[in-house]
DNA sequence: TATGAATGAGGGTTCATTCAT
DNA sequence: TATGAATGAACCCTCATTCAT
């Protein structure tokens, strides 16, 4: 058992660090206020080290990104068997706790969506991840359709896009309280019944 | 009548046109990009003159968050005589078609809702801004279940939540076109009544 | 008389205090050695000040570049009625006491015929340069010859690339007193006569 | 026998390539450019591999310093019974075949040059290489002299400062083809006789 | 010998702001 | 009102060098 003495961590574990470190300062300081120092600092690295990472400013924010995106992508398998209703609502409630629980993780992406606007890579990154969440919630309301468990008239798509468009709001609904959304949350459920 | 020096715009023109300008490089640039040089240049205006008008970026920021904001606060006029129905139909055609005549105000204003989140002077104008607007549309819901026109069993607190999160949304959903959004404001229409 | 305060030097003297600076900077320490930091404290300004005259290091190179180069076309007119020894002599007479007035000149000129090799644009202008030099030369020695001042033999353009060399290579010899120097120039005139 | 390890080179051929790569960047990029990380990839080995090689920058210069002087040293020599215009001749002829065949070393050599203007220690060792560069010219001019085979009235150590400046402004005369150098070298060759 | 990781000391550049005129 | 000139405080990044392994 090799005593470390320089370094406590390995490099992956450094990697992780300095990503969670720039994602907090992302979260708290919104990208203007990313200072690559600062995060150096909190993870208690010399500047340079830092850019022995993360050669410059913009491939750390690039990490970050993908770790924020990369972690959207495990929509939850909607198996056949599951009863669209019931999928719709477990969808509506897992976003919501998460956002209770991981709200600094959505302030990035928030973050990332206004950036989306300037940076066309990471706007079809973006774009990707909507396309593959409204697909998701498409099949999901067809479904229900079909099966006479949502309106017979429901737009499948429209429906989706209100889904994610209240979802996506979570954070720019300033007074918006856990009770309030989870209001919304069942309202959206009777709204489509 | 007093003799009009050389310039040919006044003091309150200068400042509109300084707005004008800073709020278009945050529309295309976002806060990050912003430069009181640039704005000054845009302008025609030395940035020491800028400093003349506002001495403070700060102070620049503030009155285009005011000038986008005060636009805002302008909620049409529910009359007692006007059916809910036609308000809220009204409403988010109003806001559509704002939306994509005036896109520029409303990435500067997703820009101020994410600055919202760490300036709490921001994010007070914002947050009464959403009371009235969220206000505005209880009403109208609660009248329209009063009057039969909409479901019984709506919930006018969370059915204002999902309109003003649905609209507020709209830059966010990269892959949103303007019919999308309105199949999707008709959908509202119908889950609602 | 308006009493400067702050500056008691405009724009373009500002301009020639930093090229002197640069220059005697880049003579004393070379181009590698050349910090606009320290230029602009040698000029007793700020460095956002100087990049303000000069907005990156490189134009300020490009500036001593050029005013080294500038002095450097005054090519003495050839009177047609000058005898072509007189002017060989001169010419060699006259570089030789500048180089000994103003070596610092020389040593910047040195660098900048390295760096030719690196930097095809200042390449180019050393070249027009040189060409013009063995140009007047070659008339010099093609005069001579017909005037029957210098040996019959003599090939004009490579009894330029002679006396060229020998005056370019001045700053490299690194033991070359004034007195030998001169001894050379002589050598060199009985050499073509 | 003692057994090689792993590696196909020992010590003494690292440091042949060490100095070559580094040799070459100074060529191509001259000393401002030259980064021993950029030194040691070429090499293909780690910057602190390469430090254990040579623990300095300045080591490394050194040693290419030195390898460059090296093979300035071995100047051919004049037997007694050798003519000296063959001796001239043969010693301009050598150098411009190797200024065409190795110009990477001149440039180089133009480099420390220049480097010796403020570094007393190179200036020294290149001092003493043109002092016996210039003694060896001395030797065959006044030897030439005397055998008749030059003019009566040359100043050998001025002729040598002419040999040795033309040679040494090979590479600072831009628009030198090899044809025009050898056209130089005769004229000198005619102008001594 | 060799390397991954770390660091100190800058180096050029930017930017909001100020001041004398 | 308007401007040229100036500045302090950062900011990102680089580079030679070191150290534990």
């Amino acid at each position: 058992m090799p005593a470390r003495k320089r370094t406590a961590v390995n490099g992956e574990q450094r990697r992780v660090q300095i990503v969670a470190a720039a994602q907090h300062a992302i979260a708290t300081l919104g990208f203007e206020g990313l200072r690559v120092r600062d995060v150096a600092e909190q993870v208690g690295l010399n500047i340079a080290t830092l850019h022995y990472y993360f050669p410059t400013k913009e491939a750390l924010v690039t990490a970050v990104a993908q770790q924020i995106v990369g972690r959207l992508d495990r929509v939850p398998p909607s198996g056949p068997e599951r009863e669209p209703r019931t999928v719709l609502a477990e969808h509506l409630e897992h976003i919501l706790t998460r956002f209770a629980a991981e709200r600094a993780e959505f302030v990035v992406l928030n973050e990332l969506y206004a950036r989306a606007g300037r940076d066309p890579e990471l706007r079809a990154t973006l774009q990707a991840n909507d396309a593959a969440w409204a697909g998701f919630l498409y099949t999901v309301f067809a479904k229900g359709v079909e099966r006479g468990q949502f309106r017979a008239d429901l737009d499948p798509d429209a429906a989706a896009v209100l889904v994610i468009g209240f979802l996506k709001s979570l954070l720019m609904q300033l007074d918006l309280t856990d009770e309030r959304a989870r209001a919304a949350a069942d309202e959206l459920l009777r709204a489509v019944a």
